[in-house]
DNA sequence: TTTTCCAATAAGAATGATTACGATTTACTA
DNA sequence: TAGTAAATCGTAATCATTCTTATTGGAAAA
């Protein structure tokens, strides 16, 4: 996802254009890996010595909610990077040395078909890890 | 998992038979549910006021390094169940209400077959949430 | 442009899960 | 039964995350 998307999404929930919140969107938009609150911080704080957790959090948390971002959680840490353009459903596999990702397009759930009939199923998780061609 | 193969395998690897250990054990070979470090401890405490967060938390541990029980993440905190029976690798539907289970025998990789010949893979995790019949 | 209002932020304390550590106790071995 | 290393206790520390109150700043209206 790009910014301008982005900031379509978020104006039309109401939200307003902040500085912070816009340099948040460009690190996202600039790297493709999973990325923590603090990541977010340390390169904000740069900027902005003064930049509290507080807002770093709060807007992750916006962003996850209006599907700007996505969440999973590596090692007990959440990690968020801009949601994918993919207009279909994927799942991905990640690099767990440079956290860059790589789309599956496969899920699991299309072969479960009617399998647990009388479940309700909410959500599902499905990630790989390991290394990339490039740290392999 | 039984109880008996659970010593089994804490006895091959040195462990001690202490009552504190067998009695978490207990806890987890009689309810199929994921549980938490605290859910243990507050079982616990009614036996042993003064057991302690770093006894649950290390023999939690050691048991999830001997495949004893099995650990997953849900909702920000550490869940653990026992390793379940079966020899063949499966996955699992929890449902959120109650925490129960139930083995899902497909696994996705089987269907990735060679989609990322480049990729190391270490690790994947799939797993389904919702509710169960009973919680429907 | 200025005023006004409410969302957004700062600063730091609070919380909740998890880990660490020195002192003490316990299980096994000889 | 005594010796020894493992296990546990009691508590403090750590780390990510959330909360709270006061202040600031974006944008709509005047």
């Amino acid at each position: 996802m790009n910014l301008t998307k982005a900031w379509g999404i978020l104006k039309e929930n109401g939200f307003k254009e902040t500085t912070k919140r816009n340099q948040i969107l460009e690190i996202f938009e600039g790297d493709e890996r999973y990325l923590t609150a603090r990541d977010i911080l340390d390169v904000m704080q740069k900027d902005y010595p003064s930049m509290s957790y507080d807002t770093v959090y709060r807007n992750l948390a916006t962003f996850v909610s209006l599907d700007i971002l996505e969440a999973t959680e590596l090692s007990g840490e959440k990690h968020f990077r801009m949601h994918c353009e993919s207009d279909h459903h994927h799942h991905h596999f990640i690099c767990m040395d440079c956290g860059k990702i790589k789309e599956i397009p496969l899920c699991p759930m299309d072969l479960l078909g009617a399998a647990l009939p009388a479940y309700e199923i909410d959500n599902h998780k499905f990630e790989i890890y390991g290394k990339c061609p490039d740290c392999k």
